[in-house]
DNA sequence: ACCAGGGTTTCCGCCTGGCGGAAAAGTGAC
DNA sequence: GTCACTTTTCCGCCAGGCGGAAACCCTGGT
């Protein structure tokens, strides 16, 4: 799911009141008021007020100067502690450095959430083409570079799930016919590495390989992001491939 | 403050018995059986049972093959709407890097919370002294060099506080006494940089300065840390505090 | 100086749902 | 099969979470 379960309909529990309070932050309103709050999280001000400063006595929230709030410092200390995030992104550091000195080039991390992707680290070439991805940013799995490789390497039921729902579309050139998606996903089992051409933005290519956990299982996926035009993906596969068997075996350790 | 207040005496409130189901985490921590978990948040199984399903419904944990539970990743995806971790990561990652490349050695970017110091980033040098930090890790403000310098530009009560509580000692040339430490700070303001030697470790010396945001206060602090013998922090100076000017004028933008 | 329209904070009666002890069920090692 | 842990479920109790209302605050406009 793309935010957490706190859906406003229905009888809410306090756990979940708590929780609606923290996903009424997004990219777009990293500082809020507490009257904004109460409506983004659908709750009534006293009871958000309460809640608010339950957050704000745990670190979970921060009042600034200018009495807005945003997400505190303890938050992201207790998600730090996550596998999936700052661990990965440690041990994934000096390969996607090695790639991006190799390419100077877009460099992405991303791991798979049910049927989305969520980047958890990139490396933003200064001359590169721009991309639309950001850390923490949550996207549908069938269109990016390490979104193919995530779901051909995902569990057959995510995989079912995947190509049963309607595929969205990006650009002209997205795959949104589950037939060829599936074909493409089997494509991407057998040579280890992903290509998705123009069909997030229509200037960017990228090159997505797996990226394995101690047992074996693809755990995350690196990808670069290149200008489309004059794109060689067989050129690039080599490094990517490279830089994400790395990381596979800082995993390992 | 170091972990969240969700002290165990005492009445808890809803909110604060979920919190310390998240608080019991750390680093040592990073996967917990639930009964686990529920010891080290003082809380009964059956509380607990029902609070970790709330969390996992919303993505704050996760459950694994194994059965043990972990941080997940929407706790991180809201967390990284904190501006004082992501967003400064991110638009200090350029400067760390070219840093990194001037010195090859460990690169180190921290945020000032109450008395302590928070690692939001680090660039670990392959070859470089071992540092003890790591990203997430909270630290007392007075031996590090990048303690030095948030307290040297701290507000005035933060300083007084730290001055006026004991300080703690990690080697024997680590600076324990109020008057020496206020006088260290002085220096600090007047240069625009803090100089650690053998404070925290004894081979280790961090040259640090400080990172200003759009309206000119200290919001974060910049240092390499390098092995003190042979250590000449005059000629490591200039190039910590270009790199830190960098971010500066990255936030303002 | 006043007003309006937002904001935040406080109060407190209501009643619901959070709480946790107990028991049942599950798991793995021996 | 036993043991020691684990996880899950049940359900009676009552505490505290809830939120409407009101008070108070702040800022910008006139």
């Amino acid at each position: 799911m793309g935010e957490g379960s706190t859906a406003a309909d229905g009888p809410r529990t306090a756990s979940a009141r708590l929780l609606a309070v923290l996903d009424a932050f997004d990219a777009e309103h990293r500082a809020l008021t507490l009257s904004a709050l109460a409506r983004r999280a659908r709750l009534p001000v006293s009871t958000t007020h309460r809640l608010v400063g339950d957050l704000l006595a745990w670190g979970g929230l921060e009042r600034g100067d200018d009495g807005l709030l945003r997400v505190g410092l303890h938050l992201w200390e207790v998600a730090a502690l996550a596998p999936r995030t700052i661990g990965l992104r440690e041990a994934a550091a000096p390969s996607m450095g090695d790639l991006y000195e190799a390419t100077h080039e877009n460099v992405q991390l991303a791991v798979r959430d049910g049927l989305e992707v969520v980047f958890v680290e990139r490396i933003a070439g200064r001359h590169a083409v721009p991309v639309l991805t950001r850390v923490g940013l949550r996207f549908p799995m069938s269109a990016t570079g390490v979104g193919l490789v995530l779901l051909a390497f995902a569990p057959r039921e995510v995989q079912e799930g995947a190509l049963s729902a309607p595929l969205e579309r990006f650009t002209e050139r997205t795959v949104v016919d589950p037939r060829r998606l599936r074909s493409m996903l089997a494509d991407v089992r057998r040579r280890g590495i992903a290509v998705s051409d123009r069909q997030v933005t229509m200037d960017a290519l990228s090159v997505a390989a797996p990226v394995r956990g101690p047992d074996g299982d693809v755990v995350a996926a690196l990808s670069v992001v290149v200008q489309a035009d004059g794109a060689e993906p067989q050129a690039l596969a080599p490094a990517v491939r490279t830089a994400a068997a790395a990381i596979s075996r800082a995993l390992a350790r």
